[in-house]
DNA sequence: AGAATTTGACCATG
DNA sequence: CATGGTCAAATTCT
């Protein structure tokens, strides 16, 4: 715990050191040098400040949350450790079902991503593809907006158990903006991870696959170029990387039958991109963490923590955790535990 | 026929 | 009680 702490603080001065360095390197460059470097250096300066800045913003509940990972399987009360096979035979077992489902809703992760699908296709663009195959399963007006918010599951739920939600909500003002609300990881196998944009582009109306193209592009430049994504939302609360996961905690036993098989370890592997699950030196990683964003969702994605509500909430998603296979896996920690530049053990965590 | 979407009803939450 | 989120029967699509 102490021990986690100190290496939490580690980090961050490692992150604050890195960060002078490259600015020193900065300085010093050759005012002729490459427009290319430049914007290479202060990327991965603003990627050192961010995460730093993600880090102290994480920072009070760090400690909380490391014990609070070893503590999941000993805390059986919450929403998978509502232990719900025993309810299988119970007649009301529905009803507690459903009960289990909203408390789920609370404590499944939560992030937000703004979409702006390019504007010269009009209203017929709905949302766009994202690499996953989802089903509507409902459509709300929604007080105070002007367009309904839809509704979607991940399309595997029945088949893996995959609890993977998304709402889509099209912005008042922008009509190009979709506001993009993730729940839940997938933990499903989706055949079109292995490539995306190419699945997407098959799947989605033709005309889109070029501009999602542009848009990549256009991203890209904003990232290299300094970092000031408009008006969308700001990426650097992408860190938080509560919205990605990474190694599945090992010794997880299968109580629930939502998730009653599991999908395995290669699932995750598929669903993101593995410079979020094996960070390499913090220098290559900060900038693929963008970029392989980019490279994802090939388009237009900009992140957005939602709130710090949701951050307790995710934590404490982990805190009374369970035997969920899925429910605990989208922790920082984990992609912090696994950084191979660290000489900590990671299984201390869990024992 | 099976999959996906629509839509009204139901339920939890604040 | 109002609202947001989900379910599930009905309907539409492929």
């Amino acid at each position: 715990m102490e021990k986690a702490m100190d290496w939490e603080a580690n980090r961050l001065i490692n992150e604050l050191t890195q960060g002078r360095d490259l600015a020193n390197q900065l300085k010093r460059l050759d005012p002729k040098a490459a427009r290319d470097d430049c914007e290479s250096l202060l990327e991965k300066i603003l990627s050192c400040y961010e995460k730093s800045l993600s880090m102290l913003n994480w920072g009070a509940s760090v400690g909380e949350r490391r014990p609070a990972m070893g503590g999941v399987m000993e805390s059986p009360h919450s929403f998978a450790g509502s232990n719900p096979r025993n309810e299988l035979s119970d007649p009301d077992c529905k009803d507690q079902f459903h009960r289990d489902v909203f408390k789920k809703r609370k404590t499944l992760p939560r992030w937000t991503e703004q979409v702006r699908v390019c504007s010269g296709t009009g209203a017929e663009v709905g949302p766009l593809d994202d690499g996953y195959s989802w089903r509507k399963y409902g459509q709300k007006d929604i007080l105070g907006a002007n367009f309904p918010r839809a509704y979607y599951r991940c399309t595997h739920r029945n088949v893996q158990g995959c609890l993977a939600t998304k709402q889509v909500q099209r912005s008042d003002e922008d009509a190009s903006i979709f506001q993009i609300t993730y729940r839940g990881r997938h933990t499903c196998i989706q055949s079109s991870h292995l490539t995306p944009a190419l699945a997407s582009s098959e799947r989605e109306k033709p005309k889109q696959s070029e501009e999602k193209q542009e848009q990549s592009q256009e991203i890209h430049l904003n990232f290299t170029t300094g970092l000031k994504v408009e008006d969308l939302s700001t990426w650097e609360e992408n860190f938080p990387s509560f919205s990605f996961p990474s190694t599945p905690i090992e010794s997880e036993n299968e109580e629930s039958p939502i998730f009653a098989e599991p999908v395995k370890e290669n699932s995750f592997m598929g669903s993101y991109s593995p410079s979020f699950l094996s960070p390499t030196t913090p220098e290559s990683n900060y900038f693929s963490l963008s970029s392989c964003q980019m490279d994802i969702f090939g388009m237009d994605y900009n992140l957005q923590q939602t709130s710090e509500c949701d951050i307790t909430e995710i934590i404490s998603a982990h805190t009374s955790g369970t035997n969920s296979p899925i429910g605990d896996l989208d922790f920082p920690l984990d992609q912090v535990v696994l950084d191979p530049s660290s000489p900590f053990d990671p299984s201390e965590f869990f024992t």
